[in-house]
Parts: structure tokens; C-alpha cells; sequence
DNA sequence: GGTAGATACTCCGTTTCGGAGTATGTCTAT
DNA sequence: ATAGACATACTCCGAAACGGAGTATCTACC
């Protein structure tokens, strides 16, 4: 704590959030940020070493168990802990950052061909469809009762609302897309959409 | 070329495709980076570094200019450059990542209180505001003939048509997340929510 | 002609990435 | 019962990215 402890990020805060639920060990928690962390993408190697650093700073605390030859430690959250997340909870929210590899390739389509440029749309249409799958798949488990939390439903509710918000304007979007694209001659040759560049402006989308 | 030279990310893709509208000087890639790179969030120093290592691949070359006492750069893209432009737009795209600080809020908001649950909401709402407002610009600018590239407007189309969307679907889902939650007497007594979680699962939004 | 602030970058220590490596667990065929 | 294959559960480390401090030039205004 006294020295040289690196600062807590954004993934710190979601394990130890983890943690507040209840104890996991470094494989739980990896394997429940990526259910829950379609919200924040990062390596499992960061990840896995969040929780040496919650100890670190004396958010956490370690226990160790044996499970048959397997070493394990199991990590709980101490009253720091639930102090801190409570103080990070009320912090402002930092900007939403995107990484969208597909978009991009829209955007410099007019230097490729047509075919790369259905491509680009298809695969963000077959991603708004993994993503409405996954939503999907958690939903049911509540609705079964398979679920770790069933108190928690209704903030699942409202993240995954999310989700399936983004997938079924990803897919809107993406038939719109490809229905435009189809008409035209190719792809540094579309219309002039003057109108559609006013409807935008206008924050109306053309769906 | 021969030896050790970085791997091209997503970011050399997007500063090469701009070299491939025109040349441009790091501190204008900078600025065309940033504008239309909602769909690709990086940091400033890594997009001025980019065009050194795309020279170092063959892919642009660089041209000295003299303005007043600044020296600058002029990179411009190589016919070897447009051609490894035109097979990354056909590698099938990578899988899109985001960081939302907000929804981990909403995620781990029932260890914390309502007026923080509420104050991460806002602050998706105020980010779609200030995308949609950002779309507005662009969409403006080349309705009004401001834009230095006319004849690219359908591929604009495009990619606003994307932010606008995601710019509504958020500000949709932050109205009727706060209806939600303030009918809430704190954030882990909400009502289970049985029939909205069945109707997420078949992809279809509450609002 | 001085200086305050904006512009246009470079530099570098810290953090993250991501894939290879390691060790244990489990399943299946013989 | 046991060898081999595949899955699970991590650790390690070199290369890349981050981001903020530093530097130099330009521009506007007094």
C-alpha cells in the first residue's frame, strides 16, 4: 500500500465488484468478466492479475485452498474493498471507447471493392447476431433460475436491455446498409444523399 | 523491410486508407484520426508514430517541406501501400471491442446507491448527445459543401447512419432505464423482472 | 517587441497485450 | 490400469500502446 502500487483501473473496479458479490478464484473471476465484460474488453492476463493488485492496495485479501494438487487462492473483498467500490461507483464515468476493426473498413470501402465492402456489413450484422445470442443465453438463465444471482435480475435487465439494444440497431443498420450498397454501381460511384446527410443531422436514422 | 518491423494494426489500416484519399502531414492525420475515428478509439502518440513504421514497410514515403521555420513531413501512400490497403478491406474484420465505464457502473450498481445507478445512466445519455452532435458536424460540413472529399458523402452516410443510431438506441435506453430505476426503492430491490428478461431473450428492446 | 496561448509534434516510464509455456485434471480407448 | 489426448487453470515475458510531460514554433494582441 505504501509504496509503489500500480493504479486501479476501470478492470480493477470490475473484480472487485466480482468480489463484492461473493469470493472467487483468479479462474472465476476470468471466466465471469468475460460473461459480464462484453462492457469492457481486455486480456486475460490483465484480468488474472487484478486481484495480486486489489491485494496490493488491501481491497482484497487472499485465501489459499487446496484442491487436490491444484494450488488455488480464493480472493474476497475486505471493508476497503467495499468502501472503495463504493467511492469508484459514485466517480464520474470515463468516455466510451470503441474499437470497431469492421467500421473502419466502411470507411475506406470507396479504396476496395464492392464485395469487401458487403463484407465489412455482413460481419457486423453476424456480430449484432453473437451478441443478441449471448444476451439471450444469460437472460434464459435467470428466467431458469441457473443463476448464480437471482437477486440481481434487474440490473441484468437493465445491462442487457443494452445489449440488445446495440444488436437490433446493428442489425437494422446492417440490412439498411446492404440495401444501399446493392444499388450502387460500385463503390466510389454512390448517389450524392443530401437528404440522408439532413436526416442524420437531424438525429433520425433512415431505418 | 527485411528486419524487425512492427506488426500493422487496425490504426496503420486507418492512417495508410487516409494517405490513400491524399498526403497528409502527421499533425493533419492527427486531426483526420480523431474526426473519424469514433470507430477506433487510440492514443495520440501511437497514430503520429504510424505513418514512420508504414514508411518502414514500404507502404508510404515521406517527403520533407520546409513551412516558414517548422519542418514538417508530407507522407503519401506507395502503389505498394494501396494494394496491402486493398487486401486488408478483404481480411475478414476483427471482432468489435468496447469500453463502457458507465455500464460497469450499471453492472456492480445495486453495492452502491440509486443516485449513482441514476448518474452513470446520464452519462450514457449525455455521451449519445454529444455523438449525435459530433454526427451533426460531419453530416453539416458536407451538406454545406465544407468537406474536402464531396464525392466520398455515401460512404459518410454510411458510417454516421451507424453513429446515429447507436446515438438514438442510447438515448432511448438511458429514458427508459431512468423510468425504471426511479420507480426502484434502491438499487438491489428492484422487481424481478420475469417477462422483460423473456422478451430480451427474443430480442426484442422494453422501449 | 514581448508574451500568452494555441499548434505541432517528440519522448519516455509505466501499463497492457497476447501468445507461448507449464502444470494439473478428465475422458476415452485398449 | 494406463497411456495419450484434450480441456482446464493459470504464469511469463517481449513487444506494443498509453498518456502525460516536455519542446519548439506560430499567431494574436497589447
Amino acid at each position: 500500500m505504501a509504496g509503489r502500487t500500480k493504479k486501479l483501473t476501470t478492470v480493477s473496479y470490475g473484480i472487485l465488484g466480482l468480489l463484492g458479490l461473493r469470493p472467487h478464484t483468479p479462474y472465476e473471476l476470468a471466466q465471469q468478466f468475460r460473461r459480464s465484460g462484453t462492457f469492457w474488453a481486455s486480456a486475460e492476463s490483465v484480468v488474472y492479475n487484478e486481484p495480486k493488485a486489489l491485494v496490493a492496495h488491501g481491497l482484497a485479501s487472499a485465501a489459499a485452498e487446496a484442491d487436490g494438487g491444484r494450488r488455488r487462492t480464493r480472493y474476497s473483498i475486505t471493508p476497503a474493498g467495499r468502501r472503495e467500490l463504493r467511492r469508484w461507483l459514485s466517480d464520474p464515468a470515463v468516455e466510451p471507447q470503441f474499437q470497431f476493426d469492421a467500421m473502419m473498413k466502411v470507411l475506406f470501402s470507396d479504396l476496395g471493392d464492392k464485395e469487401d465492402l458487403l463484407g465489412a456489413i455482413e460481419a457486423m450484422r453476424a456480430w449484432a447476431e453473437r451478441t443478441q445470442a449471448g444476451a439471450a443465453t444469460i437472460t434464459h438463465d435467470y428466467t431458469t433460475g441457473d443463476e448464480p444471482y437471482p437477486d440481481r435480475a434487474h440490473i441484468v435487465g437493465l445491462t442487457q436491455a443494452y445489449r440488445v439494444g446495440l444488436a437490433q440497431m446493428t442489425r437494422q443498420w446492417a440490412d439498411w446498409a446492404e440495401q444501399q450498397v446493392r444499388n450502387w454501381p460500385d463503390t466510389h460511384n454512390g448517389p450524392a444523399p443530401a437528404d440522408l446527410l439532413t436526416r442524420l443531422g437531424a438525429g433520425r436514422t433512415p431505418w
